[in-house]
DNA sequence: CATTGAAATCGACTGGCATCTATATTGACA
DNA sequence: TGTCAATATAGATGCCAGTCGATTTCAATG
């Protein structure tokens, strides 16, 4: 539940090694993000002007199952990169940005390196 | 192998859903950066100053089995994270800067949502 | 050319994960 | 309150992945 503040810890990879507890929770996020189909619903949820994406609508996106999307958006939900809302009889899912945000600073290189000629 | 390749085609998740392939290859990229062992080595190579590091140092860092070892190293640099080049009878590890800083690319938020107040 | 040390490959074991079907829960509404 | 639609949970199954010990490959060097 805490992965975000140890996110926030973190150094950049290319800064200092990772200690044990964060390789631990950082890994548990892209651990998430390595299934293709969770990547697609976080770009469907994330790429949604609104921010908000019903459940069915994601269900129907796919070729999978009911449950196995809800199981899905269960495991990016716990490695908080999304939430979600009942409201009435449906549920929204939204991005949590900061999650992704510490994500991408942690993959960020230094300014010389990120400089690539040809 | 095409990895990279693919990487620099993919958009950000904030921007628009990623297709299948897009899905597929992004996915590998990040269950290779799913395990703590793997984050913990990447970022030894990342963080390592002149930007080499012998395989038998990293092995020295972790309680696991050379093969074990082995086997990581080898997944980093299938998914193109990792280069390698043998000097003698010791063979050196090195990060592969353009992936790393298109994964990041890849997280990264709007210049709206990036704005993160306290 | 034999030996030694570094690293990779092989084969086996085991635990975990993606998926499914079936069932439960939740809320709206007649 | 009973039914229906939307999601979530439970349980089962088949496959993939992390780890190990044993072995192989490769290069240096005596």
């Amino acid at each position: 539940m805490e992965v975000l503040q140890i996110l926030e810890c973190s150094p950049p990879l290319t800064r200092e090694p990772l200690d044990v507890e964060q390789a631990a929770a950082v890994a548990r996020v892209f651990k998430a993000l390595g299934d293709p189909v969770r990547l697609r619903i976080l770009s469907i949820v994330a790429s949604r002007a609104g921010g908000e994406v019903c459940v069915c609508d994601i269900t129907d996106a796919f070729d999978l199952s009911q449950p196995t999307i809800s199981h899905h958006l269960k495991v990016l939900k716990e490695v908080g990169l999304l939430t979600s809302e009942r409201r009435a009889s449906w549920v929204y899912y939204r991005l949590v940005p900061e999650t992704l945000g510490e994500l991408s600073a942690l993959l960020t290189l230094p300014a010389a390196a990120a400089a690539v000629p040809r």
